[in-house]
DNA sequence: ACCTGAACACCGTTCAAGT
DNA sequence: ACCTGAACACCGTTCAAGT
């Protein structure tokens, strides 16, 4: 149906490049493509930034690139999977870090304070992760966080949600604005955790 | 500028009607309004229960009114400020019940539990917790939590931390949908809040 | 094989007019 | 005094056509 709708090129960094092409058989054939999905995300970030969430649009970004609003339909199946793709990208060098961390507390503290990080360098993004594609830097950070809990005595589940609960703590805090968003409560929070690793 | 702009019914319950009359030198004159902001805000909570919040569309909701769309401007600066009402209109309810509790972290696991209770009977409803409008049931269910922590010995800051850190894990958990939310992460965050009230 | 202009079916909102 | 139809300036997306 879509072509390179598989072709995606992920973060916005360049340690983590992941070029798939859905046919393999056939590469490099006709007209070379004129944007890839990586670009188009990374101008999508950038005119966020910009102008804010809301300005956001097929036509706007596509002017941004300098090409016509038709040609994202070409590399994306619809406006939502672009955004969906946003949280993954932007948070990968945030991931890069977790996966340096020894210690679970450690690592759970990393991301929030890396997420918190994030979501205020990119206002109004809060609400891009009602529903994230979880792409490669979040799938290796998640995994990474839950066995080093898991090493320190948490059954799997417990892990699971004490990873969870960090990050919807922080999108939490970011999503409603009732001045700055606080890093109290992520301590609270963490406070519990501790208790229960301590309790085994 | 929008003459009774500020005449709002708040809550969807019988229990807390605020009828504020901008002008209370000219009652009743003239033509009766058709609907109260009252109405409207009670018919945009069963048209978003019905059909979901992407299609709650001042067209829409006013054809499930029954009066032209133009008339919502009547009562309504814009789209954005009746969805800041919601909130506040569908925790009336769960405010109330939080009033009678006696004790500052049955109150705050009330919250929890209630604030979750609505924001999955209201599928999609979570982001407009974004900014919403601190209304009558919000305010007084805020200030009677922090009061109570207050009376057992943690500083208001403290306090309102610890409000603001319940609130925020259970947006959070609704606003992003891998699977079910969970209660779990309201748990770990109470143990961390018990903590710091033993602490004193 | 890849790109895109014209067009469709929507939005929120303004404004001048109706009763 | 209260309501509203027509109209404006946008959306996301389809589809048939261009190169």
């Amino acid at each position: 149906m879509y072509a390179n709708y598989c072709n995606y090129a992920y973060s916005l960094t360049t340690s983590h490049w992941y070029g798939l092409t859905m046919n393999a058989a056939s590469p490099k054939r006709g007209r070379p493509a004129v944007v890839s999905v990586g670009e188009i995300v990374e101008a999508a970030v950038e005119l966020i930034d910009r102008d804010g969430v809301d300005a956001l649009t097929m036509r706007s970004l596509a002017a941004s690139i300098g090409i016509g609003p038709m040609t994202l339909y070409r590399h994306l199946a619809d406006k939502d999977t672009l955004l969906a793709m946003l949280p993954d990208a932007l948070l990968a060098s945030v991931c890069d870090e977790v996966l340096r961390k020894r210690s679970g507390l450690l690592a759970l503290r990393t991301i929030a304070t890396g997420l918190m990080n994030v979501l205020q360098t990119h206002p109004g993004i809060a609400t891009l992760f009602e529903d994230p594609e979880q792409g490669p830097n979040m799938k290796a950070a998640a995994s990474h966080v839950i066995n080093l809990l898991i090493g320190e005595g948490m059954r799997s589940s417990e892990a699971e949600v004490a990873l969870r609960a960090v990050v919807a703590q922080v999108i939490g805090e970011n999503v409603t604005r009732h001045g700055k968003p606080q890093f109290a409560g992520v301590v609270l929070l963490l406070d519990g955790i501790r208790l229960r690793l301590e309790a085994n």
